[in-house]
RNA sequence: GCCGGGGUGGCGGAACUGGUAGACGCGCCGGACUCAAAAUCCGGUUCUGGCAACAGAGUGCGGGUUCGAUUCCCGCCCCCGGCACCA
């Protein structure tokens, strides 16, 4: 082991022996020791090639709180899988011409070996990949079981459809409303797919919102906004021989209600047009673009009229029915009530076609509506219902309920509870992903696999070409005998979304070695998650329908808990600063910070920057998220090899707290090198005196020694409590730096001095341990102790330590500093107030004027008022 | 468009419950060591004025509440994330 008592700071041969060790000792197992169990979970990674600094960033921060937990002597899960289905890997197919299962696992191979070299404590005997079929075969099972209870079920859904490849396309592949490889119009298309009722959990989904407080607040509102429960009403309108059938949040308007507009897929739409040719080009029309909400919400607002009339359900008045591209046939009932008087899209829609609009809500006193121009006040909620026939004068809450009771009186209406929340499409026409177990015969329909013949293995050899799931025409995977009839037959050829395989994977890191059921008794030993870490960009869909998977298990009987994850910290993202040049036509070349070196005014201003390898400027770009359009990504592997895996590690905890976006900085890298290099050497100078073997005796310190004792166990509380419980691991790292200077600054006298030097160094290379392991580990030996620092426990504070013999007070006056005191803690206020008024600078403040007030916080501050 | 978050020195950030704005680090300036450079060590560093003591201004912009506001309230501006088939 010499590698770990080497004089000088050698990361790159250091490392590896420590990491030795630690395989040797099997420090990492999740079932080591007898403590209470802690899972720190991250968001496992797509296998996209290598691992980027944003990967770096989450699983450092779970190594930190996993290893923190360690030291306070928890039994600490930390596993890590591969999330191994979805389209890069197809994309790289059609790049490269391998087979994506071929692409994944080289990926998969690097990306561990590149996760080892940084000295995480994941348990890897519990390692999972979803495009294995052991891991897989558990969503055709659970998806059959719920196909069985109705949770999952057959309709059409809507599409981005290729015209030139006659493929379905992803958001990602639709650019500016073209397919991404032939620039075709993307046009909307209705198909089978498969659907979980995830609506049918929404109320719970909701509700239980209340009880995760260990979830950042915005994440809950995202969620809580995203199932977005709105309290209204259904409404009937009769027209020609059928009904038309609206939800709207505001009965209370509905004496307002001056047309009536269907979506383009609505079927009174599809009727309409089927005599009229001009209404089905604009049905046609509306079905170009992308299925996107974004699309949608910022498309022009289109409409036409159908010719038809709906009656009026209150008034018994005709109102003309048009079809309009702002109403969404997925939400609610795909028609909606128009009232353009006090509802923004359909003033707007009222303004463009000329329809008519009509007040039905008082205004505030002064104010008066104006038809050509919309004001917020207009939607207002607490106002009079007026020209409303019978419900003029009622508040527009007692109008709701009034208006609803009639609907419910004539047959035409109820109260109702709609949610924003759409059912789960999990139907993709792509080949990487998981099977879906159904097979398609022609005379008994679509047939569930039987559960003996799972899995419903996916083929690993074939390559897509962009046209199409290669599945379609690969005859050994699609014919197959009807389970019912024995009949020929075809087996569905959609895969799942990925979005399946990561809601319940974290359940099978508990039981990865389980052949015989999806999970087993030791998932309740380990769930709920403890801590889970992850991007915010996942703070909907992924943690929404990681939630329903686990309710739908529980309501199988599978696990026990309701929420799969109690604390969650979501990270931010990891930017870097870009440069370019321009060339005539404005096209911009985007240049690697590495290749990049800027030069600064006598300030340090940052003034230009140039390419080094030609010395020629380049335009500094501002700081943006690290991708590959911008070239401006720090290859994380690059810099471990370079300065070792500790000091990667402590620059992306120090630099930001884990919230917030991380800017990365070669620079602050290389600061946080030399500091563990002082470190190092701080303890190498120590140790090379000898070993301090006496006891510490506090009595025997001098000031200097006390006020490096305080500051030693000041530092103690302030990490403990950064790491357990603000999670602000860069305070955390500034107050050991701080702790550390201080120690430097200490020159000791005495053997005793020696003794509280090792007191202090015991502590501090253990309060850094979580953030550098490798490094901690190695100083540990060099202080005289044995076995693992991550098995010597978490360090504790002596109270007695932090007694202060004075505090310094500020003194205010009017508001604004003007000197300092010095009391004993807990001194009178009258006596506090006498020295801040005697204090020089205060009392020429105060000399002529006279003293209204005097507020003393204790142990903190006196503000003087005085005029 | 809708929902969510953010804006503090030259830069990353700190200030946790309304109480010293700028901890810690980077950069920059000066010094020591060196033939020299790198590395290292020491000192300084919000801006303006001043030799200094100190004073004035200052947390995106405009208002408000308060003895006191980066922190709370109202109105704006700018940047970023998500929007259901990227993961």
């Amino acid at each position: 082991m010499t590698e770990m008592t080497s004089e000088t700071y050698h990361p790159a041969v250091l490392e590896p022996a420590i990491r030795e060790f630690w395989e040797t000792e099997r420090l990492h197992r999740a079932d080591r020791g007898d403590g209470e169990t802690y899972y720190c979970l991250s968001m496992f990674p797509y296998p996209s090639g290598k691992l980027h600094m944003g990967h770096m960033r989450n699983y450092t921060i779970c190594d930190v709180m996993s290893r923190y937990q360690i030291m306070r002597g928890r039994r600490v899960l930390q596993p890590m899988g591969w999330d191994a289905f979805g389209l890069p890997a197809e994309n790289a197919a059609m790049a490269n011409g391998v087979p994506p299962a071929e692409w994944t696992r080289a990926n998969i191979r690097h990306m561990r070996g590149q996760l080892q070299s940084l000295g995480f404590a994941i348990d890897w005997e519990r390692e999972i990949a979803t495009c294995n079929p052991d891991y897989y075969r558990w969503n055709q099972w659970f998806f059959l079981q719920l196909l069985e209870r109705g949770i999952a079920y057959q309709k059409t859904g809507t599409v981005n459809w290729d015209p030139v490849d006659q493929t379905v396309l992803a958001n990602e592949q639709v650019l500016d409303g073209r397919g991404w490889r032939t620039g075709a119009l993307v046009e909307k298309r209705e198909i089978p797919m498969y659907y979980l009722r995830i609506t049918d959990y929404a109320q719970e989904l909701l509700d239980s919102l209340d009880q995760l407080d260990g979830w950042p607040d915005r994440v809950r509102a995202m969620q809580a906004n995203w199932i977005g429960r709105s309290e209204g009403a259904e409404i009937a309108f009769a027209c020609t021989d059928q009904v038309i059938k609206v939800f709207t949040t505001r009965p209370d308007t509905l004496m307002g209600a001056t047309f009536m507009a269907v979506a383009a897929e609505h079927p009174l739409a599809c009727r309409a047009a089927e005599s009229n040719p001009e209404l089905a080009a604009f049905i046609r029309e509306c079905q170009k673009g992308g299925v996107s909400e974004a699309d949608i919400a910022t498309q022009e607002k289109l409409g036409m009229d159908t010719g038809l009339t709906a009656t009026h359900p209150l008034t018994g008045e005709q109102i003309p029915v048009w079809i309009a591209n702002y109403v969404l046939m997925g939400y609610g009932e795909g028609a909606i009530m128009a009232v353009p008087a006090h509802d923004e899209r359909d003033f707007e829609f009222a303004r463009k076609y000329d329809l008519p609009i009509r007040q039905v809500i008082a205004l505030p006193e002064g104010q008066a509506y104006d038809d050509r121009r919309w004001h917020e006040s207009y939607a207002a909620k607490d106002g009079t219902l007026v020209d409303s026939g019978p419900y003029t004068g009622l508040s527009c809450a007692d109008g709701f309920a009034a208006i609803v009771a009639d609907l419910e009186k004539k047959g035409a209406g109820k109260a109702r509870v709609q949610f924003r929340l759409r059912d789960w499409g999990i139907s993709r026409q792509r080949y990487w992903g998981c099977p879906i177990p159904i097979i398609h015969c022609q005379d008994c329909g679509a047939v569930p696999v039987p559960e003996e013949d799972l899995p419903v293995v996916l083929p690993e050899d074939l390559v897509p070409d962009g046209a199409g799931n290669p599945l379609k025409r690969c005859e050994a995977f699609l014919n197959v005998p009807c389970p019912k009839c024995g009949k020929p037959a075809r087996r569905e050829t959609d895969t799942m979304d990925t979005f399946v395989d990561s809601s319940w994977y974290f359940l099978r890191y508990t039981c990865p070695d389980n052949d015989r059921a999806m999970v087993d008794e030791r998932t309740a030993e380990w769930m709920p998650v403890d801590q889970y870490i992850g991007g915010i960009e996942h703070a909907i869909l992924h943690l929404l329908y990681a939630r329903f998977w686990t309710r739908l298990m529980r309501d199988q009987g599978l696990v026990s808990v309701d929420e799969p994850f109690a604390r969650l910290l979501t990270q931010g993202m990891v930017l870097a600063e870009t440069f370019y040049r321009e060339d005539e036509n404005g096209r911009r070349t985007w240049f690697n910070p590495a290749e990049v070196e800027v030069q600064r005014d006598a300030k340090g201003g940052v003034v230009s920057a140039v390419r080094v390898e030609d010395g020629q400027p380049v335009i500094p770009g501002g700081v943006e998220k690290m991708a590959k359009s911008k070239n401006n990504g720090v290859d994380p592997q690059a810099l471990v090899d370079q300065y070792g895996a500790d000091t990667v590690r402590l620059f992306s905890m120090f630099a930001a707290p884990p919230e917030q976006s991380l800017e990365w900085s070669e620079a602050g890298v290389e600061g946080s090198w030399r500091f563990l290099r002082r470190l190092w050497n701080g303890v190498q100078r120590h140790a090379a005196q000898g070993v301090v073997t006496d006891v510490l005796e506090v009595r025997k310190l001098d000031d200097n020694g006390l006020a490096l004792r305080r500051l030693l166990h000041e530092t103690i509380a302030k990490v403990t409590d950064d790491f357990g419980r603000r999670l602000t691991f860069n305070t955390a790292i500034a107050a050991v730096m701080e702790c550390c200077n201080g120690l430097a600054r200490f020159e000791p006298s005495a053997t005793n001095d020696r003794a509280l030097v090792q007191e202090c160094w015991t502590a501090l290379v253990r309060l850094i341990a979580p953030v550098t392991p490798h490094l901690s580990e190695a100083l540990w030996r060099k202080l005289g102790a044995d076995g693992s620092v991550f098995d010597a426990g978490w360090p504790a504070v002596d109270e007695s330590a932090l007694a202060r013999q004075t505090v310094t007070l500020v003194v205010q006056v009017n508001g604004k500093v003007r000197g300092r005191i010095e009391a004993a803690p807990g001194s009178e206020q009258e006596l506090v107030e006498g020295l801040a008024r005697a204090e020089p600078n205060v009392a020429r403040f105060i000399a002529d004027k006279t003293i209204r007030k005097v507020i003393v916080v204790p142990d903190k501050l006196v503000n003087i008022v005085a005029a």
